[in-house]
DNA sequence: TTATTTATTGTCAATAATGATAATATTAGA
DNA sequence: TCTAATATTATCATTATTGACAATAAATAA
């Protein structure tokens, strides 16, 4: 006997033109009054679905992550049955499958973590993870290679891909690209010995 | 016939201070205010020895990747003779040698250049010359290897250790930096064959 | 000493951001 | 229709930031 709530829908709305901010001005540059814009709504209603900037801040680093994380383990499963390397590295270094929102946000997300001991270690988690699927992969793919060679590819791999797309922000780097996508490839051959 | 001017020094003092809040704050949160008060100067002195924000940044901007460059120059020039490429890496790779500071003002800068064109473009141009200086250096040192492997594998190892010194502000992370390390240096060895 | 140039300080207005709370409007069920 | 729960709007005080300019202090050369 009451009017029904509309906290859940609110609430992915005013996720969503946080992200947005943040992409376009920063974590800092993200302001409440900017995010109210953004999602078409009041200030105050910020405050009566969410709550103040720090609840905003982590509730929305809270579904960027968890969502970054099911995108990947998506994208794994989806891997054909053979060649899965060579396709995850084609997947990873192919243009079209950049989000530079995404891109940006991880980006503001790790500068702000210098001074948010918490926001670090959540992206470390994140990190951590992205690193140990793609080991795992690389086990699966080849069952013989040390343990210390899997780790090894697994990092530089990652390294490789995480640094592509920080760059792809500066924009007009498709042939730094192109160069990395064959660096890649070039590590991950010397599994094979 | 006049009071000797202090424009130079005060000028390096705003700069400096200015980038110590970058580092602590982002670039939105380098308020002048901040600056003022690191720099231990009136906020009005910064107008009157740099200009507006805007001229603050862009002064800062210019200062620090020329800084950049030089001390990347300067490295590459007090490599020993022989085993250049190893020593480059144990280097890259150091953790004494990577300053957080500067680590993460490059991250703050990429993120403001995703809206700030010319500050893209001066970043664009300080990692091709980074990536062309470790090219240069590969190519002296493995003189029978084709350019485009020469391009993979600069591009890669520059990938890696930006992604190294990134993830380092995250904190915790000195077994990925280890095996990044591993990989830049499997990397490399796929130029001898 | 004086004139001149510069450094430094002080003050003001305008704008923006946040937190908080009161007041009003809306909707579903009894 | 009435009630209760919720959404939405309105408003206020506080603080922070910037830009601008006036006023004062300091230092050097003539």
């Amino acid at each position: 006997m009451a009017r029904p709530s509309k906290k859940d829908q609110r609430r992915a709305e005013i996720l969503a033109a946080f992200e947005t901010c943040v992409a376009r001005y920063g974590v800092e540059g993200a302001t409440l009054e900017r995010v109210a814009e953004e999602a078409g709504l009041a200030r105050a209603l910020i405050r009566h679905n969410v709550g103040n900037r720090d609840d905003v801040l982590s509730a929305f680093v809270e579904t960027f992550l968890n969502r970054s994380t099911h995108e990947v383990d998506e994208m794994i499963s989806e891997l054909p049955d053979t060649k899965q390397i060579d396709t995850l590295i084609d997947w990873l270094f192919d243009p079209a499958y950049s989000d530079p929102k995404v891109v940006v946000i991880y980006e503001a997300l790790t500068t702000a973590a210098a001074n948010d001991a918490d926001l670090a270690k959540k992206l470390r988690k994140w990190a951590r993870e992205f690193v140990a699927a793609i080991n795992a992969l690389l086990a699966k793919n080849h069952p013989r290679a040390k343990t210390k060679d899997l780790d090894a590819v697994a990092a530089g791999l990652t390294g490789i891909y995480f640094n592509v797309e920080s760059m792809t922000l500066l924009g007009r780097m498709s042939d730094l690209r192109e160069a990395s996508k064959a660096a890649a490839i070039r590590l991950v051959q010397t599994l094979k010995t």
